[in-house]
DNA sequence: TCCTATATTGTACAAATGGTCAACAACCAC
DNA sequence: GTGGTTGTTGACCATTTGTACAATATAGGA
């Protein structure tokens, strides 16, 4: 026949890909090994000796997700700015875009999230990356509330941080839903007029 | 045999019913004519009597949820407050209460969410209730913002509005996937201090 | 009491799915 | 070349699932 061999790495990452586009086109419901096989132009035995059963897909797919998905990452144009709420402003700026730049990953992830309600294996990563996005944000909260305590009464550095990943959150999954009722840049000038002025 | 007849509304509740135990154990994903059926203890062929098809019985599910819970509801201790201000405070503690009291049903609300990205007629339907939702702040919104304009600058009543329902999903996105870590008094303590001083 | 209408059920069937396995073909060491 | 190793495949199996359908039990009217 007319197939070649390929090394570890190179299959798993071509079934890898193959499982996004299956999961991205028909939900993690409709993820099917012979699918994934089908899309990634090999016969579906090979998908389970590469990755044995498919809860393992899965959750290798959630992996890949994450590692592929360009989230939170705090640019040198960003951490430059001297006062945190600059930072702040431009972090979520920054987060934002990156929803609409990246579709399918931002329907996906959330599909991930749904499914963790059920599976523990799903949810303790998940919740880890949520633990992540909180900590970013919590740096900046909490120089936001030393420099001016009496701005945000009552309210701590781990709250405000939890409420800034519920933003994000919100806003992903409004606009998946109701794009055409929902507008991100009145969203954003909300939360910019929440939280202060822009410098 | 020992079966007795009923009247075609209460078969219908019956069966519902048990869709809704089978999603709350199972997920929608695990959603099955048979598993209804056994869970409200009837043949899966009635099951199929009584909703043709699968679809149906699912966006079935889906209505019965939106109308089973206590979602919104504006009740008279909330509508005496004099001060938009207050108001707001009541009814996002009043929603983040029912977060925890429902639990079930707001799980299943948010698989319904993550479906809804790939089904129309599922989208459309949340995105109807995500709009009440967004209506029901925004009116609170509008009266704040007029009554003291320069608090939020450039925030208008409708992004403050989906800001305001972006606090309610991120908080039981959160909660249900990190209750650990994630602290529900602290995040709404945080949110109280980006809005103001409950008189 | 009988008879009709229909609510209810068990059976059946095709399609899809996860998983197993023996066979085969490509690559490598010798 | 040759033989062994192993990546790769098609066929196969048991199970589940959605859906169709004929048979049956029940309720209510004549």
């Amino acid at each position: 026949m007319g197939w070649k061999r390929a090394p570890e790495d190179v299959r798993r990452e071509q079934i890898l890909q193959g499982a996004f586009e299956v999961a991205s086109r028909e939900g993690i419901g409709g993820l099917t090994i012979r699918a994934v096989a089908a899309q990634a132009q090999l016969s579906h035995a090979l998908v389970v000796h590469y990755f044995e059963r498919k809860e393992r897909l899965v959750h290798a797919l959630l992996d890949w997700l994450i590692e592929t998905t360009s989230v939170l990452h705090v640019s040198d144009d960003i951490a430059r700015f001297p006062r945190a709420l600059d930072r702040l402003h431009a972090l979520l700026e920054q987060e934002m875009a990156r929803l609409g730049h990246q579709p399918r990953h931002t329907r996906l992830f959330f599909e991930f999230w749904a499914l963790g309600a059920r599976h523990e294996e799903i949810r303790s990563r998940i919740g880890a990356e949520l633990e992540r996005y909180r900590a970013a944000f919590r740096a900046i909260m909490q120089e936001l509330l030393l420099a001016e305590p009496s701005t945000f009464p009552g309210a701590t550095a781990d709250g405000m941080a939890a409420v800034a990943v519920s933003w994000i959150q919100g806003c992903a999954v409004q606009a998946m839903i109701d794009p055409a009722r929902f507008d991100t840049d009145e969203f954003l000038a909300a939360v910019r007029g929440m939280i202060g002025r822009l410098a």
